[in-house]
DNA sequence: GGTTACAGTGAACGACTGTGCACTCAACAG
DNA sequence: CTGTTGAGTGCACAGTCGTTCACTGTAACC
């Protein structure tokens, strides 16, 4: 009931008695640039970020930024492979026995409930992106199209599906990731008082589109 | 086949020989603005476009903008209001009276296709704002939910969902609507060789959906 | 212990931003 | 014909932006 991952570490609890290498110095700031940045983004879109403002929030100078990045997009790359980082750690707690279809599909729910609250940053910035153009969108999309192909191939274990052809595992890994976006962006436009009706229509969708699967002909 | 909605006016061929009212004069700038403003969308977040190469695009100087919109974001909504019109028109042209389920399937993703293909502008903008946060992200969210309104109401017209109680006709509708969503934002992204292949998939996807409704228990 | 590598500094640049203000000049109302 | 209205102009302002450059101080190296 707790394995979420929580990459928040603003800052050390304890003085750096150990005097700290110089490489842990510049991990830290580089990650302090990268929580900034993130949390910047909360409200509007990575496109109206400023390298001074990202900067300041990480208490360096603007031209110190450079040290750690070529650029603004560059740390918009390192951003979508954090959040993605995420991604994965959710799809590995999510990966469950064939069980039973409802099993399956509340767990599943659950799990996505579970890192989106314990992680709603990556998940705002990861939907706000999605769409938004430009080379993150498309890299973002590059990881989406990897995690349905992975939920395509968990498909394809269970019974009713192994007739399927790989085209319509895909279709249906695609459906089932889309339901997932939806309901993503859903809980983070709400507030968390709505949570269980929002995870009981998202259960509700994935049980409908399950429901066709034993009558489906590909046609 | 041929009832899409072109809004395009960027300039009237014939010369203004009727002298043209002082009215129509400034409908016709704000329509420049908008214009001009949809057509730097194409590849860039809204909350980028500044004012002045708004202004500049539209052929007048930038504190003449204020005649027209007291801030940018007063532009975004009236954009908002542009494109919606667009797809109310589609909802319109979709509607259909209630035939086979694949009859209804083919012609709803044509009628998307086809609206797709002739306002790119207006559904990437649509799309590329629906998740980007800010008023305008709002102002479109309460506009798609009115469109899944008005969706439910016309799937109660079906035999097989006569019974289905409002709350599940909406769980349908919004399902819907996401797949459209998708469908239309793949559709952006793809060369138009692609459509085929598409539209296809997304025909696939609705019959999955759809198969699963005689079978559906509330529980 | 002397030297080097390098994260972070601070001033400066040219370009661009939104907005205020006084203005022009043609369509309109009386 | 005369006076008013208002869309569009031109200048000016105070900020912010990304990026340059020469610099400082210290951890790391031989």
């Amino acid at each position: 009931m707790s394995n979420a991952v929580d990459t928040r570490t603003l800052e050390p609890v304890s003085e750096p008695l150990t005097p700290v290498s110089r490489q842990e110095r510049k991990l830290r700031t580089r990650q302090a640039l990268l929580d900034t940045a993130l949390e910047l983004l909360a409200d509007r879109p990575f496109a109206t970020l400023s390298l001074r403002e990202v900067a300041k929030g990480a208490g360096i100078v603007p031209t110190a930024f450079y040290r750690h990045f070529a650029s603004m997009e560059e740390l918009g790359v390192a951003l979508v492979e954090e959040t993605t980082r995420t991604l994965r750690g959710m799809m590995r707690s999510a990966r469950t026995d064939p069980d039973t279809y409802q099993g399956m599909i509340s767990a599943s729910v659950a799990t996505v409930h579970q890192f989106v609250r314990a992680n709603e940053d990556h998940f705002r910035f990861l939907t706000r992106e999605r769409y938004g153009g430009g080379p993150l969108a498309r890299a973002i999309g590059v990881e989406l199209r990897l995690f349905s192909g992975d939920l395509a191939i968990d498909l394809a274990r269970f019974a009713p599906l192994r007739s399927w052809s790989t085209e319509d595992l895909h279709m249906l890994a695609d459906l089932i990731v889309s339901v997932m976006l939806t309901t993503i962006v859903e809980l983070l436009e709400a507030r968390p008082a709505d949570d269980a009706k929002i995870t009981g229509t998202a259960e509700k969708r994935l049980r409908l589109v399950l429901l066709g699967v034993p009558h489906w002909k590909s046609a």
